[in-house]
DNA sequence: GAGTGGTCTAGACCACCAC
DNA sequence: TGGTGGTCTAGACCACTCC
């Protein structure tokens, strides 16, 4: 049982930001631990003594900020949340690689949660106008499309979409769901694309419907995008993959020159 | 005038998202362009024929969405965005500090945006734990505080604070408001510290209470963090900032060979 | 069927803003 | 003073989940 208070009527503070507020502070001092659930609409209606759209205001800030999911027919619950993973600059190491690991897998090991990729879907396609930018192809060139989702602990953290040139994918595993040993980017390699440099771009925002869903996140929570540029020896960009990340669940580092 | 067509009480969807929509539409669109008044709430229950209610969930979802912000007895707004900034990882290079222009006041000019800088205030005191850790400080050492907010054409985009190991700040500018011509680094390589290297941790989240008015965000508005450390030739780290950044008006780029 | 959250109605009073 | 958004009430019906 935990303890609710109550609520001042008198207050400069209206009832649904008392009663926010008090429900907040059990959640972050964990009184209402992750997954938890919250006392039903009905039971705070009594509780408070107010009427149900002002209890409803109430966790309305909550979802906002994101501390709770609410389920329909079923309750209220305390948000719970995904380990942190932390993605330093040196993930796509050559050595990583070369020991048979994806990125994504061999970083599960050191960190200690269970990695799962699904919605695997390899297509080919004409790339967006960005890509195809950034790819120095023309508008409508034909790539090969790969899109994925990680899930860390059965929580979905990222989904990513790669978009390879058609000729530097062509004949090779990179055209298979299942890329083998090392990933895409040891197939680019022994293609003869002897990677050289990443380009990252960082940004984040609200999400939008769709990824609301496949990262079974609410409004109140921002995602990162990384758009990432792999570019072999010869300064050829040969991949492009779009990311977008549950912001709480990641750390990025990046360590640059002061030159 | 805009048109704001009319909604289908026998969809699937329910009337509020509808109405959602249809502004959402008018917004993207910029038929309603930024700082453009929406009509207001009795304007759009006359013109939808729905409870006030209805009206206001479906400004809820739009305000959660950060495309428009209410202001009390004037109206709601299509949010002004601030002008987007890329930060590329080269913006601390030596050539800028050079010309005797700080990063933030450098980088205005070539993006054509008019930069500010105001809350200028520096103190002494102990550095948080998770500073003191990077600064290698016993927690609690003495370290000098600067803290400052950054203006884009009058917006705040971004507030940082700067945390500099008491020994390396004494007796230099770095212990003023105004630390010179190249700005704080500059100083700390006239005082021996040569920079070397960079490391930044990115992360992404919703604004707490402080953030929103200091960044003048409202509750739809994610924010990105960047916490960067300073290390000079011989390793020793000589600076740490936390900045907090308006996430719309921000792309970070960063280039990292592969390996 | 009982309990839950999702949506909606038709009012009310208040605080803030511009004129 | 009139128009605006902010908050609240006391209901109603629906869709979903679980038993």
């Amino acid at each position: 049982m935990v303890e609710l208070g109550t609520i001042d009527r008198h207050s400069d503070r209206p009832p649904y930001q008392q009663i926010a507020s008090v429900l907040r502070d059990l959640i972050v001092a964990e009184k209402l631990e992750p997954g938890a659930k919250l006392p039903s609409e009905a039971r705070l209606v009594e509780h408070y003594g107010v009427a149900r759209m002002t209890v409803r205001q109430a966790l309305q800030e909550l979802r906002g900020e994101g501390l709770v999911v609410s389920e329909h027919g079923r309750g209220v619950f305390v948000r719970p949340m995904p380990p942190v993973r932390r993605l330093a600059s040196d993930r796509f190491a050559r050595k990583h690689r070369s020991e048979g690991k994806a990125a994504f897998l061999a970083e599960a090991d050191s960190v200690g949660y269970t990695p799962t990729v699904d919605r695997i879907e390899v297509s080919h396609g004409s790339a967006p106008d960005r890509v195809a930018e950034l790819l120095r192809l023309d508008v409508g060139a034909e790539v090969v499309i790969r899109s994925r989702r990680y899930l860390a602990n059965g929580r979905p953290v990222e989904t990513a979409v790669s978009y390879i040139p058609a000729e530097f994918a062509a004949g090779t595993k990179i055209e298979q769901p299942d890329t083998g040993p090392g990933g895409l980017y040891a197939r680019l390699e022994e293609a003869g694309h002897t990677l050289d440099t990443f380009s990252e771009e960082v940004t984040a925002r609200m999400p939008v419907g769709d990824e609301r869903s496949a990262l079974e996140i609410g409004p109140g929570i921002p995602v990162l995008t990384v758009l990432r540029t792999a570019y072999d020896t010869e300064g050829v960009p040969v991949e492009v993959c779009d990311t977008v990340k549950v912001a709480p669940a990641y750390v990025l580092q990046y360590d640059f020159p002061a030159r």
